[in-house]
DNA sequence: CTTGGATCGATGACATGTCAACGACACGGC
DNA sequence: GCCGTGTCGTTGACATGTCATCGATCCAAG
């Protein structure tokens, strides 16, 4: 048994780095959360639903599916749903093809709360994040996380 | 009355970056959580309690300044310092000073915990994230996103 | 001293996420 | 056809966070 190595801690740049991010991660997504909600009523999960689902030119998806595209689990987006349907936003309809399927659909009234939102939305994105940043800073923080996203991988 | 302004969408460039900095902000949180709670056993909000506390010289703090240094609600950290009580991993007690407070004490276990598990954190942080990063991009995630946190400003 | 307002931490109701089941259904090998 | 196995979405129990409210305490003005 060879000894355990020795820890290797933070630089002093990359401890405020860290720091950056982890503060930047807590206040960001409130922020963001807090223009959504008085813009449109809409929470941050809601939104991102509601986006997704729009992506399809039918507006329809498959749940499974959804949640994978949206790295959900079926459960949370199963519950979600739930509490979106109630609010006219979704409608879940059965798949002809499969019967253990859910088809989820966008309302009329789902897709008109979305167009009404998305402007103050990327507006808040834009002042809250984009346009602080530097085409330079952008462009390393795409990287960065793509470079993150590949490396953390399958979390199945 | 003007005209609203029209909306400024995203462009490619920016859209690119928002989209990976959304996804790893889901994904890398769930990486390190789990990689914590295998080693250690602990939760990322444990974790981040201890350290702050550990900060200290002396391992205690009062509830609100902990909480505001964390940038929790005092009604989050009570919630959470009553779960880490029944796990011996803090304390809580009167201040003699002003009656209305309350001092959360680091105990022996909770600091040993807390020892035992930073050198693999560190080492995880280091794996999922920092060590992914050029210096380059690193100052420039850091120098953005104190700007940001700065942008943002008090939440209260 | 007393009193009125402010602050502190605790608490209960509620919203939202996770996890482990479960029933319904699909499908390949027999 | 029938059964064993796997997948799908749902559900309930539970964990964790928010919000409004509360009693206890402090403090300053009168």
């Amino acid at each position: 048994m060879t000894d355990a190595a020795p820890p290797r801690w933070l630089t002093p740049d990359e401890e405020r780095a860290w720091r950056a991010y982890r503060r930047m991660q807590t206040v960001l997504p409130v922020a963001l959360a807090r223009d959504l909600a008085r813009d449109s009523g809409l929470s941050d999960p809601d939104y991102d639903v509601l986006s997704t689902l729009s992506e399809q030119p039918d507006h329809r998806w498959q749940l499974r599916e959804l949640a994978a595209r949206m790295l959900w689990s079926r459960s949370r987006l199963s519950h979600h749903l739930a509490r979106m349907e109630t609010r006219g936003l979704v409608t879940r309809e059965p798949d002809p093809g499969d019967g253990r399927n859910a088809v989820v659909v966008l309302t009329d009234h789902g897709f008109a709360t979305l167009e009404a939102a998305a402007p103050a939305h990327v507006e808040s994105v834009r002042r809250h994040l984009v346009d602080l940043a530097t085409p330079d800073e952008l462009a390393a923080l795409a990287a960065l996380a793509e470079r993150v996203v590949a490396e953390v991988g399958d979390l199945t």
